[in-house]
DNA sequence: AGCACGCCGACT
DNA sequence: GTCGGCGTGCTC
């Protein structure tokens, strides 16, 4: 045991360095691992957290003393727990991402960490404006109350513009004075109103209870059919954490949009949950994280990224929807939420409990194994079953020429409608057209900056990439060979699926949902809004649609093209297509009226077709399983892609080919590739992948720590990512 | 000669 | 991740 300096504290710092640096410590009372701390870094100023007590000099320890600079200060915040600190070395380790990028992933709000702004406030100091106008006795009318108001309020209230404020401000006539700080986020009460659960309800809720009572790590599946009430089931081990004095947080994979979500919250505990997700101003950003920091929001609602908030006592994870692709995070650090979740779990000694209708292949396999408990809600609660699912076979019975919805679906959309029901036609495909080609010379229209075709939007009469930022107005005639009138799009999208489907039903009410569309998270919600009070007879949607809204009326979903999203390059192509078409089908008949799912394919005797038309997901499994594990892959085996990317097509190829022969020859990794990625151009940049498979038990991160160093910085404006337990395959 | 831009390495 | 240094190459 070598005696340490005691004034030396090694500083992890939120940048894409190897790992801490060390700095000389000043503070009175010594500085401990978990401190928050600013630190001095070349010409500027970081925040970083104290990760170890003084190491330099240890081990390789190449930092000569005298280069060791002081710490400035420590931040008035409490300090990172432990468990968290623990978190993000694991995270770093399992990604092979540096530690400093997962911290930073952590230190999400510079301004909570430092001392809360004084918000400032604004009333009447008493004098009288030199001259009045119908803005000023707006603004003053408001201030007659003689309170202090909020800048942004006050405007928004008297309905004036900035300047008005600053004008009166000059004048001395409005006088700033401190606010109170913001209102706490209110405790979720865990006896506010217990609901009536089911039987089957009540069994699995006591299992969950039963875990959060236990006090340690267990992971649970939590499976039940769409609609069969899981939401109610985990409020209930919520509020068994509550009780516990512990938080709780939810994770969703598309947390904007779920008013929804948070009524039915807010109805159980009688109080809002705090939501964290990327739409948060940074305002509001400050307020959540501060708030679960300090312990004092108990639940948090967020998308991914709430997976590594500062939680001051976190006793319980729900992944909702864990099947579900958003929660894998692919730029930067790819991680995926739902493992990082029980890993999280697991080193903080809680249970993490993963909900699904259709759960994926590897939580099931877990659960089969035994490593997962499973709670099972086997009925839709009220006794409401999947709908009825007619596939209808594209080959035999095809749409017209220039049209995309067949006899059959429109037969039975419009029978629907007729019994004042409402339907629902999805397409995972926004804009009007995939493809815009020219009839004449054959040129198509490309993104000059990735490989892919620009999409045709026709209500804002633009050509965009789905890729980039890429958009172009929608020419008038051919860029190529000046033919007008010549422009044709090909293969549909929603917006034409919705042009088609208003000339077929003339009379009917609808609307077209997609991400794109105008306006922000109100509209889209006040539209989602609309739709459950049936002021929508038809709806166009994409995936959108089917995340966690409940649509009463919806009596038939038509699946314009169901075979999207097989084949690709994705081995869990057939899976996520399941997934997905089984979501889209379950929104309907979830109201009082059965309901009916028709599915548009040319290969109905896919597996997954098959699985979807009789019910029967088990066949459907089983056989993904045995494939998978026939094969070798996950959860059988082991992935990882090795992602190189840069403006010289040739330089990435070249350092590509260059990784392959540095591959180290293992008996039991296999490596394949270089090939070009699916988007073999994103950006400018190209991309080459290489992928790695191994058995179970391999040790993947060594193995890749090895190759990459063996191989060497790319150099040239090349980037290598590494990619563990990828999606997408070659 | 003077400066813009892009790449590369240091930052404790 | 961010900054500054330095090289290349182009303009006043």
């Amino acid at each position: 045991m070598t005696k340490l300096p005691p004034d030396i504290v090694d500083v992890l710092l939120p940048l894409a360095i190897e790992g801490p640096y060390s700095y000389l410590a000043v503070e009175a009372p010594p500085l401990a691992p978990g401190d928050i701390v600013e630190v001095p870094l070349g010409p500027r100023r970081v925040i970083g957290v104290v990760w170890d007590r003084g190491s330099a000099g240890k081990g390789r320890g190449k930092v000569a003393p005298e280069k060791l600079r002081r710490v400035i200060r420590r931040l008035p915040a409490p300090p990172l727990p432990a468990s968290i600190r623990a978190f993000v070395d694991w995270v770093a380790d399992y990604t092979l991402a540096s530690p400093g990028m997962v911290l930073r992933m952590v230190l999400r709000s510079e301004e909570a960490l430092s001392e809360a702004k004084p918000r400032l406030g604004i009333r009447l100091s008493g004098a009288r404006p030199e001259r009045m106008t119908k803005a000023r006795a707006r603004l003053l009318e408001v201030l007659a109350d003689g309170m202090a108001w909020a800048r942004r309020d006050l405007i928004d209230a008297a309905g004036v513009s900035p300047g008005v404020i600053g004008t009166l401000a000059d004048q001395g006539v409005l006088e700033s004075v401190a606010l109170p700080p913001p209102a706490p986020f209110s405790d979720p009460d865990p006896g506010h109103d217990g609901l009536a659960l089911s039987p089957a309800q009540k069994k699995a809720a006591a299992m969950l209870t039963g875990a959060v009572k236990a006090d340690g790590f267990s992971a649970i599946l939590l499976d039940g059919v769409t609609g069969a009430g899981k939401t109610e089931v985990y409020f209930e081990a919520i509020a068994e954490a509550l009780r516990a004095g512990r938080q709780a947080l939810v994770l969703l994979p598309e947390i904007a949009l779920t008013a929804q979500f948070l009524e039915r919250f807010e109805a159980r505990f009688g109080a809002p949950p705090a939501q964290w997700h990327s739409q948060l101003t940074a305002s509001q950003r400050e307020a959540c994280w501060r708030a679960v920091h300090r312990g004092e929001a108990k639940v948090v609602v967020g998308a991914r990224s709430a997976l590594f908030l500062p939680f001051a006592a976190l006793g319980l994870i729900i992944v909702d929807e864990e099947h579900d692709p958003a929660y894998k995070q692919e730029d930067r650090v790819t991680y995926n939420a739902r493992d990082m979740a029980v890993v999280r779990a697991h080193l903080g000694a809680f249970p993490v409990v993963l909900a699904s209708a259709t759960p994926s292949l590897e939580t099931r396999v877990n659960a089969d194994q035994g490593r997962y408990a499973r709670a099972v809600l086997p009925s839709r609660f009220g006794a409401r079953t999947l709908p009825d699912i007619t596939l209808v076979d594209m080959r035999a019975d095809p749409p017209e020429a220039g049209r995309w919805l067949s006899p059959a679906l429109v037969a039975a959309a419009g029978e629907a409608i007729e019994k004042g029901g409402q339907a629902l036609f999805f397409l995972n495909r926004r804009g009007y057209a995939p493809l815009t080609l020219c009839r004449a010379c054959g040129h198509r229209f490309m993104c000059p900056d990735c490989s892919a075709w620009l999409v045709e939007h026709r209500f804002r009469s633009r050509l965009a990439c789905h890729h980039c930022g890429y958009s172009i107005p929608l020419p008038p005639a051919c860029p190529e060979c000046g033919s007008a009138d010549s422009l044709t799009a090909c293969g549909p999208g929603v917006e034409r699926v919705a042009e088609e489907v208003a000339a077929l039903f003339p009379q009917a009410r609808q609307t077209v949902l997609s991400s794109d569309m105008l306006g922000g998270v109100t509209q889209m919600q006040a539209r989602f809004a609309d739709i459950a009070a049936g002021r929508f007879d038809i709806v166009v949607g994409t995936q959108l649609i089917a995340k966690g809204h409940n649509f009463p009326r919806l009596t038939f979903v038509g699946v314009v093209d169901g075979d999207l999203g097989l084949g690709q390059g994705d081995l869990r192509a057939g899976e996520r297509t399941y997934q997905l078409l089984h979501q889209v089908v379950g929104r309907s008949g979830r109201g009082a009226a059965a309901g009916r799912g028709y599915i548009q394919t040319f290969v109905p005797e896919h597996p997954v077709m098959q699985a979807l038309a009789s019910g029967d997901e088990r066949a459907f499994y089983a056989l993904e399983t045995a494939q998978r594990e026939r094969f070798g892959l996950p959860p059988f085996g082991r992935l990882a892609a090795l992602v190189v990317s840069g403006r010289d097509r040739g330089r990435v190829a070249g350092f590509a080919r260059h990784l392959a022969a540095r591959a180290p020859r293992h008996g039991e990794a296999a490596l394949f590739g270089p090939v070009d990625a699916p988007l073999a151009l994103v950006r400018g940049r190209h991309r080459m992948r290489l992928l790695v498979r191994a058995p179970r038990g391999f040790a993947m991160q060594a193995y890749l720590r090895a190759l990459v160093s063996a191989a060497g910085a790319p150099g040239g404006g090349v980037r290598l990512d590494i990619d563990i337990d990828p999606y997408s395959f070659l």
